[in-house]
RNA sequence: GCCUCUGUAGCUCAGUCGGUAGAGCACAUCCAUGGUAAGGAUGGGGUCACCGGUUCAAGUCCGGUCGGAGGCUCCA
């Protein structure tokens, strides 16, 4: 970022912090009694909470909105002055919130408090001058939400109100409609409107179905995963879903990981449970046999599927759910082969990101936490196999120092979508706990048993998750390899059924997803159908095209072909499919 | 889990002051046989999430249960 943005950015959070400040105010006067909490400039705009009498409504919105209007074009300054923390105590004497601060403040900080009208609050600040240089047109209250005083759920819940605001109502505008946009592509939404997949509350909250169309495109995910992986020398397994408390005991999830697994099932006495990771089935692939120094590195992927009871409140569409396919694989290796294998999963990985029409790419590499476990020789020869590998690829990072998890570093990539969000897909984490606990051992040159690396990694994620994050990103205009209907042909009227016929099995010859639209609606409605489901190409047959062999076709973004030679037809759409390119 | 909002036909939603449920889309049947984003008619479809209460009467009011949505580590 330029030194002239961060100025501006500042600038714009230094204004949201003010309009939060009048928020407050605001409130303050619809509700004198209010407790008032934190109130600090966010992402797009401010919010505040409050500790009130009773809940707000929407219509509460519009009223506050229209009183800090009034605030705004009254013009009070921002009066910045500094107290003694006595005085602050004194002046905040019924803000609980406010004195649980005061207390928390170290005595080396300044307590600067400001008076916005008959408003004050405690603040750091900066505020803008005075109100003038708010623009009462360029900010929306949006919505209200409980929110923890402190973000701790033992302490009280408090109401927090946001708001979006800006410099200027175009942007304002622009950011309203960029929202709308994305509720628009919402995958949920999509998902029902292009009738992909289903969650239903009665068979278990967070568990999908996929329907046909949505399963389409899983499998061109995955077969297209597959190929991949073997072409990039990895080996498939397959493993069960359940597994005996042994070998969650021996892998040491049921005391670390407990809380986020599904109950036992009771069986023969013993008691199984539901898999929520793939490893410890790999390992015990792995520990089946003796294993050779010459026969490293394994390199094992599952597109396994594992449940995780995750809280009620935090479940959400396909983004998090209790069961999901992990497209994992464990790269079991030798020390020296480390550095060479972690290029590669990083290489492959881009290479899968990019596949899917993601460019813009980021990494983020956490380092050895303060517990954990592993010598730190390795723990050293790993996170520096990361970082050099993150370098060769000239990636964007960031390092998170002492973020790993217990059992090993790890780079986490992340993408940036069309509408600008980021999401985490892509992991690659070093395992020294399980290698320890399994007691995974090879057989080096000199006859020793030493101990193997084991890297855990996923490309996707998960392929529920995956799903939905392509869904948001294309709005649902998948590129044509995914689209589950590549190509509708549409008669012009019942006359032409038998020649779509005819151009129908010769696209479904060519290995086009194609379907007909024998419907008895005008040709407009089957347009307007085919539109709708984002199908790619119209395949239009009347009487032209039959005199000549040939079909017309329109194209989901518009664009006409008329007269199209058959064969030519089908080669280009063979083209798009082939280049993964939108049509 | 907690807070707020919310649950009416397959979908999107309307339903006033409590008086026994409605629209559009979708679906079915029929008519129309059509040239680039909705042709017309008719019809079927609802324990108003569930349980309880108030009432002569509850989709509507009250309480509870179960879902769904938004939010709950951006720190005066």
């Amino acid at each position: 970022m330029s030194d002239k943005e961060a100025k501006k950015l500042e600038k714009q959070q230094t204004m949201r912090h003010s309009m939060a400040h009048v928020m407050a105010g605001a409130v303050l006067k619809m509700f004198p009694d209010a407790k008032i909490a934190i109130g600090p400039a966010i992402e797009n705009g401010f919010y505040y909470d409050f500790d009130l009498p009773r809940s707000i409504t929407p219509d509460d919105l519009a009223v506050i909105e229209e009183s800090m209007k009034e605030i705004i074009k009254a013009r009070s300054g921002f009066e910045r002055s500094v107290v003694s923390k006595e005085e602050a105590r004194a002046l905040f004497a019924d803000q609980p919130y406010k004195l649980e601060l005061i207390e928390e403040l170290p005595d080396s900080e300044e307590i600067s408090v400001y008076q916005m009208g008959d408003f004050k609050d405690l603040c750091r600040g900066p505020h803008v001058e005075d109100t003038s240089r708010l623009n009462p047109q360029s900010f929306k209250l949006l919505k209200t939400a409980g929110a923890y005083w402190r973000g701790d759920e033992k302490r009280p819940m408090l109401q927090r109100i946001y708001g979006t605001a800006f410099s200027n109502p175009k942007d304002l505008k622009m950011h309203l409609d960029h929202l709308e946009e994305m509720e628009k592509r919402d995958h949920r939404k999509l998902g029902k409107e292009l009738d992909l997949f289903s969650l239903h509350e009665e068979a278990g909250p967070g568990l999908v179905y996929w329907h046909p169309k949505g399963a389409r495109i899983r499998i061109a995910i995955e077969d297209f995963w597959r190929n991949e992986h073997y072409k990039n020398g990895y080996e498939m397994v397959f493993t069960p879903h359940v597994g005996k408390s042994w070998l969650w005991e021996t892998s040491g999830h049921l005391g670390f990981y407990n809380e986020s697994m599904f109950q036992p099932m009771e069986m023969d006495k013993s008691d199984y449970y539901a898999k929520p990771m793939n490893c410890p089935f790999h390992i015990m692939i792995y520990n089946n046999g003796k294993h050779s120094y010459r026969e490293l590195p394994f390199r094992w992927a599952e597109l396994g599927t594992v449940y995780r009871y995750e809280k009620s409140g935090t479940l959400h569409g396909l983004m998090r759910v209790r069961g999901f396919t992990q497209d994992d694989a464990h790269i079991i290796c030798t020390p020296d082969q480390v550095e060479d294998e972690i290029l590669e999963v990083l290489r492959f990985s881009l290479f899968m990101l990019r596949s899917f029409g993601f460019e813009d790419i980021s990494a983020y590499l956490s380092t050895m936490p303060e517990k954990s476990v592993g010598d730190k020789k390795d723990w050293d020869l790993a996170t520096e196999s990361l970082r050099k590998a993150i370098e060769k690829e000239g990636l964007e990072y960031g390092v998170d120092e002492g973020g790993g998890a217990f059992y090993g570093p790890k780079i986490d990539l992340k993408v940036k979508d069309t509408m600008g969000r980021e999401w985490q897909l892509s992991t690659v984490q070093f395992d020294f706990n399980l290698s320890e606990r399994f007691d995974m051992v090879f057989v080096d040159k000199d006859g020793k048993e030493k101990r193997p690396f084991m890297i855990h990694r996923a490309l996707l994620g998960s392929i529920e998750r995956f799903f939905g994050v392509l869904v948001e990103n294309f709005g649902g205009a998948f590129p044509v390899w995914l689209c589950p209907v590549q190509a509708m042909v549409i008669p012009v009227s019942a006359k032409f059924d038998d020649y779509a016929k005819e151009v129908e099995k010769s696209f479904r010859a060519a290995g086009i997803r194609v379907e007909t639209d024998f419907s008895d609606e005008r040709m407009n409605a089957k347009i307007r159908n085919a539109q709708n489901q984002k199908i790619p190409y119209m395949i239009v047959v009347g009487e032209n095209e039959m005199n000549e062999k040939a079909v017309s076709i329109r194209v989901r973004t518009g664009e006409q072909k008329n007269g199209l030679p058959m064969n030519d037809a089908v080669q280009m759409i063979l083209d798009k499919i082939e280049l993964k390119e939108l049509p």
